[in-house]
DNA sequence: CGGTAATCGAGACGGTACGTCTTGTCTTGTG
DNA sequence: CACAAGACAAGACGTACCGTCTCGATTACCG
């Protein structure tokens, strides 16, 4: 019956791991990077903050970089997109700008991006958190738009490239305050580029 | 005695600084940068490499960032701007991903970024050398156009964000191949966004 | 019934220890000590060995010193001493060579003497074990073949420390190989030394 | 001349090893061994006890029991042996209780042995250092004394084993405190078990 | 026969030491 | 002076072991 075949009872023998320690280093992790950045945040200075030890740490995660990878891009969940393309358009430039624009993932996207160097695995991952899904989403709106008429056939991927680029430029290197603002222009430079 | 009560002689006593190893030193870090990426980039293995002692690179340089900022991005000089607006904005999409797409200011860009996070001076400088000549040459440029009414009147920085945030996106993220035919389809994204 | 206001019945309700699992363990530590040595010989490493978990272990003794204690030196059963005093002297050399000789004592004393050094009752359990018995034992001989006018009137400890540490020497620094001989050796000089 | 083919000069050019850390260090390990035991006697304690960092220490010895093995034991220079074979036992006798008698001995001998189980060299090194010149000394002086025919031809090594292992065993085993009168005790055993 | 208590494995935990590595400074001769 | 060679302090890195602990699952005795 169902029981017998069901459920391979996944034999979790021994302690758990606690969960209490993952939250503690994950929020630590995020708070030291805001406050000090990517460099200073050290595995040590995190375990002791976190009231940790260090081991615990490397248990969970194998380095720094895989750490503070998740504790700056957690799984965003999927946002429903926008039926509508310009909406959904707007809805991605204002979300890129929000994204970039939080303190912990500014200081983690270098730091991780020169430590996984060499991790293909990690930096595949990385990006299809930051924008895979997005990206792929975008690409079936705009195809839509053009059947309809209502967007010109450009190169989707350029696209995403620049409402993601343009908003990491704004907030990262330009450093806009005015982040509602920001979206909206961003918006519509895009907007007019690409509606017919 | 003419010695004596001569010139001020400005006492230039003992050796110059040996050009050769400025140079040797910088194109060592390039290599560097490009095979090993920037963690492994040591000054150690950069003065081993170059044949030259770690002192007489901390005497040209303060900091490992530092270094690699000269090495990686070196002044430009400025290129004449283009006097059509369409053809400047099309040539800077061209540089912007020319320059992004030199695997040696791939790899520099996130080192530099973190080890470089407290030095307020050193960030600005880098976004200086970077974009920021082009920025204003660009504001010069969309002013003109909207006053001949050939652009709308959009934000000359969020211009700026868009093509050189997507430049970087295409080639740092999305690893475009074919850089030619990038330049074209961005600047003509932009062009459709800005020209009226 | 006896039984009832007996003994206050100690309450042995559950399982027993497995008696097989403290053979394992001894056996499996006296097989690592000899093959790896004392600081090789993981407590992790004896338990993997042994087919037993680290707790396991740790119900069973406080520590590894403790552990490799009762693997190194098990009770010997006091051996019935010789009536004559210089067969008795002869029987003392010959077993100080065969214990000192043992892989696992020599192995062992070392890291017991490091690891209990500040537990005093340890240290003195050891030393009882390995040879006050004996001393005590020889004292008493000693003091008989002085009444009968057999040997001199040396100080026993003095003569103690010879056998014993003569043997010592002879096994685990010299590293001798026919320990018959050195056994012969050790008990003629030390007994021409005491003998009238 | 002699000054051409002579010293290979040895090129010694960048900063010396400061010498005052090498004493430092030594001195502290000292110290540490005898207030603390050699356990507990970390490198990392040392360092800081010392007011030195731990990579200078690793660039000195290149472990725990190297260094503790060179703290432990100088280079005694050869001691002038007595002409007369009795004095010469009994300078044994009482120099032998004296070294084991070196609280900072005592504690490093078990430490030493453990660590460097497998290290042949370093056993070799260490069995030299504590007693091998004094064993071809004494093997010599005995020879002579059998000519004469004022000792017995006994087996040096043997006598060797003895005069180290009890003079090992009434100090670190029995902890004597009067080391006098044990020196006294042990040389008088020893010379009349061995003296025609 | 069902409850109770001790065992067992597995394995996470805090703590601590290890030995290595890199950074940026300082020192010592040589040219 | 600049330079090479390299020692130095500081401190992070990732690994290993220790002895303790918490889980579920499994016995065996006891009422």
């Amino acid at each position: 019956m169902a029981d017998v075949d069901a459920a391979p009872r996944h034999r979790r023998q021994g302690s758990r791991r606690d969960p209490a320690i993952d939250e503690a280093v994950l929020a630590t992790t995020r708070t030291l990077l805001i406050e000090r950045g990517y460099a200073a945040t050290t595995i040590d200075l995190i375990a002791a903050t976190a009231g940790v030890s260090r081991p615990a740490i490397y248990r969970r995660w194998t380095s720094k970089a895989q750490l503070v990878h998740e504790a700056a891009f957690p799984d965003l969940g999927p946002e429903a997109p926008e039926n509508d393309f310009a909406a959904e358009v707007t809805r991605l430039c204002r979300g890129a700008i929000r994204m970039y624009g939080d303190p912990v993932v500014r200081e983690a996207i270098p730091g991780v991006l020169v430590d996984l160097r060499s991790d293909r695995r990690m930096r595949r991952l990385l990006s299809d958190r930051l924008e895979a899904a997005a990206r792929s989403q975008l690409a079936e709106r705009l195809d839509a738009a053009v059947d309809e008429g209502t967007a010109r056939a450009v190169d989707a991927d350029t696209l995403m490239d620049v409402i993601a680029g343009g908003a990491w430029y704004a907030v990262c290197v330009r450093r806009v305050k005015d982040t509602d603002r920001a979206g909206r222009d961003l918006a519509e430079l895009v907007l007019r580029g690409v509606l017919r």
